[in-house]
RNA sequence: GGGGGCGUGGUGUAGUGGUUAACACGCUGGCCUGUCAAGCCAGAGAUCGCGGGUUCGAGUCCCGUCGUCCCCGCCA
């Protein structure tokens, strides 16, 4: 080794030994005669102290070196004077009094500081050089924060008898959801592997084959446009288990979640156990299946008071099947009309043709531009149906259901972030259950899975699956924390007839359901288990454990938003010979 | 596929159609033996993303284009 001690570890106790230190420059701090050197490596930063009266060839060294050279440094660890203890940094107490200093490798000038005090890049510059933005603490901390969260997880389940087994990347591709990641094949022309989307059909398959318990930190790649919390490959943790029922994997889960959160980050649980919403629950209260649960702010309906006046939007939305809802926002009635129009952009956005306001003044009167259509005691009643009180603001949109639940979802957000509701150190964890099985998907005209095509129904609604597909609920079971989809799973299904059946409910003619899932299908006939399991999102967790705003964040290498890596510039043209091995021709010209 | 924000020395920003594009950090050199975001002094460093247009005059206005971020669609 290059080094007897690391940066990070030299404390009072090593007074008097003598140690080598490398790693980086950190910072230099020079009086001449005197040389201050930050010594940085992954594990802290150590004072090096070099006096030209003493050391003078260690000192001409410490003269020449730049941020970010890499040094090693061979001296004696001695006591800070009183007033030269820092406080602030864990080894502040000593320093290291260098006789000799070799530079291991110089270093061009970064271009961004990577030890903090400097100005935060963009991202474009951070993602080109992310090498050096992998060097600096926040990411540092981020890429650690990640690895002690899965190792708890390896340990959690290992020690709980479950067995971690990976599954291939190069697969098959499957008709319904994201688009595939596709492989060309060599050896086949013509024909394409499929980059896994997760590992749904062979974890159930390693259920039929008697593992029980089965877990993987699996890549999982879909090929849609980027969000903030989506990169075209993503981890998560997928797990599955044989004689369960809901609730013990979500027992599993909440215990897990518990344990990574107290034991791995600085973040509080906000409520244990875990809240349980029914989908239909989440919906009304909160306008959205993964609902932020930090703050209240519920919505309200008014559909049923709001038609008992004149006004023709509210009663035309109702009368078409629509609804009127409400979010009171408590304290908020002093708005201005250019406070109000803001929100009035925001519910628009989100499809919402208009906002209606109604301010509850501190005398209980009340300022609206919709008043006329109603009788004082109507209005009355809204504000009362409403829960708002003196000094607030009622909030009201009349549409479709989606489009209402969608708009005052969002500004419960806003009202969130405005109030100050939200605190930024705890993570609020709930379960979103019993959704539908089914959506019924207009466009196509037909039902699509709500989760996905290999969840249960339950039990006892099956008979509906003829006559109301739309009114049976699954065994779906969604783990949401902060407004994020942190986990989604179910049990599934294990007989081949219900299985056929489900096919056969969203669109698939039998002969493709044999082609596409044949095998599937055909090892649900050799003995089963009941099965069920889960897939949690790693770097949302992870994101979330370390209070950051995106994914890119806690991934080494992210991709940008448009799927490509900055830093190694992929994807990148290939030779016309690598084509030719894989039977491609190309449809759009080669940009070289 | 659509909507929006941003693009100015290495980095982050300011810049109201009008002189030599300003500031901070960083960088280079000098001074300095107790700093730790060291300090002080001096200096270098920008074809204002690119192309076109309007104008006597464009970093600034208009059009296009490229890059990047956010959002909608999409993501079983």
């Amino acid at each position: 080794m290059l080094k007897t001690h690391n940066a990070g570890e030299l404390r009072e106790d090593h007074i008097g030994a003598q140690v080598t230190l490398a790693g980086w420059v950190n910072r230099r701090r020079s009086f001449g005669e005197l040389i201050f050197i930050d010594l940085r490596d992954r594990w802290g930063v150590t004072q090096v102290v070099v006096d030209s009266s003493e050391a003078p060839e260690a000192h001409a060294v410490a003269d020449s070196a730049r941020a970010e050279y890499v040094i090693q440094v061979t001296g004696e660890v001695v006591a800070r004077g009183e007033e030269a203890v820092n406080p602030d940094m864990p080894t502040g107490a000593i320093e290291v009094k260098a006789h000799t200093i070799t530079v291991l490798n110089e270093a061009k000038n970064p271009p961004f500081q990577i030890s903090e005090g400097g100005t935060e890049p963009n991202e474009e510059t951070r993602l080109t050089y992310r090498y050096l933005d992998l060097r600096r603490a926040r990411l540092q901390r981020n890429v650690i924060l990640r690895h002690e969260t899965i190792l708890y997880i390896r340990h959690f389940l290992s020690e709980r008898g479950f067995v971690e087994i990976e599954t291939p990347i190069l697969f098959k591709t499957t008709p319904e959801g994201a688009r595939d990641y596709l492989v060309p094949s060599r050896v086949h022309p013509g024909r394409f592997y499929a980059l896994p989307q997760s590992p749904q059909q062979l974890k159930q398959l390693l259920m039929v084959a008697g593992y029980e318990r089965y877990f993987q930190i699996a890549r999982c790649f879909r090929d849609e446009d980027q969000r903030g919390d989506r990169q075209p490959e993503f981890t998560q943790l997928d797990l599955e288990m044989s004689f369960v029922e809901r609730d013990d994997v979500l027992d599993l889960i909440e215990e897990l979640m518990i344990g990574i959160v107290e034991e791995v980050s600085d973040k509080r649980i906000g409520q244990k156990p875990f809240p349980r919403l029914a989908y239909r629950e989440a919906i009304e209260k909160y306008g959205t299946d993964r609902p932020d649960l930090r703050f209240g702010l519920h919505l309200v309906d008014l559909s049923e008071v709001a038609v008992q006046g004149d006004f023709k939007v509210f009663k035309n939305a109702v009368e078409s099947g629509g609804k009127v809802r409400a979010l009171v926002a408590p304290g908020c009635a002093g708005y201005s009309r250019k406070q109000i129009s803001e929100l009035e952009d925001i519910a628009r956005e989100e499809g919402a043709k208009g906002l209606a306001t109604i301010a509850v003044n501190e005398d209980g009167s009340v300022k609206s531009s919709i008043a006329k259509f109603f009788s004082e005691e109507v209005l009355a009643q809204i504000v009362s149906t409403a829960g708002a009180g003196p000094g607030d603001l009622i909030l009201i949109v009349a549409d479709a259901p989606a489009i209402v639940n969608e708009a005052l979802s969002t500004l419960r957000t806003e009202f969130g972030q405005r109030l100050e509701l939200i605190d930024p150190d705890v993570l609020h964890f709930g379960w979103v259950i019993d959704f539908p099985l089914v959506e019924w998907n207009e466009e196509e005209e037909r039902w699509d899975p709500s989760h996905h095509m290999f969840t249960s129904p339950k039990a006892e609604e099956i008979a509906l699956l003829d006559s109301d597909p739309g009114a049976v609920h699954s065994n779906q079971y969604d783990l949401v924390c902060n407004g994020y989809e942190v986990a989604g799973g179910s049990i599934r299904i294990h007989n081949r007839e219900v299985q056929e059946r489900i096919f056969e409910l969203i669109g698939f003619d039998p002969a493709e359901a044999r082609e596409r899932f044949g095998h599937i299908l055909e090892a649900f006939e050799y003995g089963a288990p009941p099965h069920g399991g889960i897939a949690p999102g790693i770097d949302r967790l992870v994101m979330l454990l370390a209070g950051e705003p995106n994914i890119r964040e806690v991934i080494a290498f992210p991709k940008n938003q448009r799927a490509t890596d900055l830093m190694a510039q992929a994807p990148s043209p290939v030779d016309e010979h690598q084509l030719h091995e894989l039977h491609i021709a190309l449809a759009v010209e080669s940009e070289e």
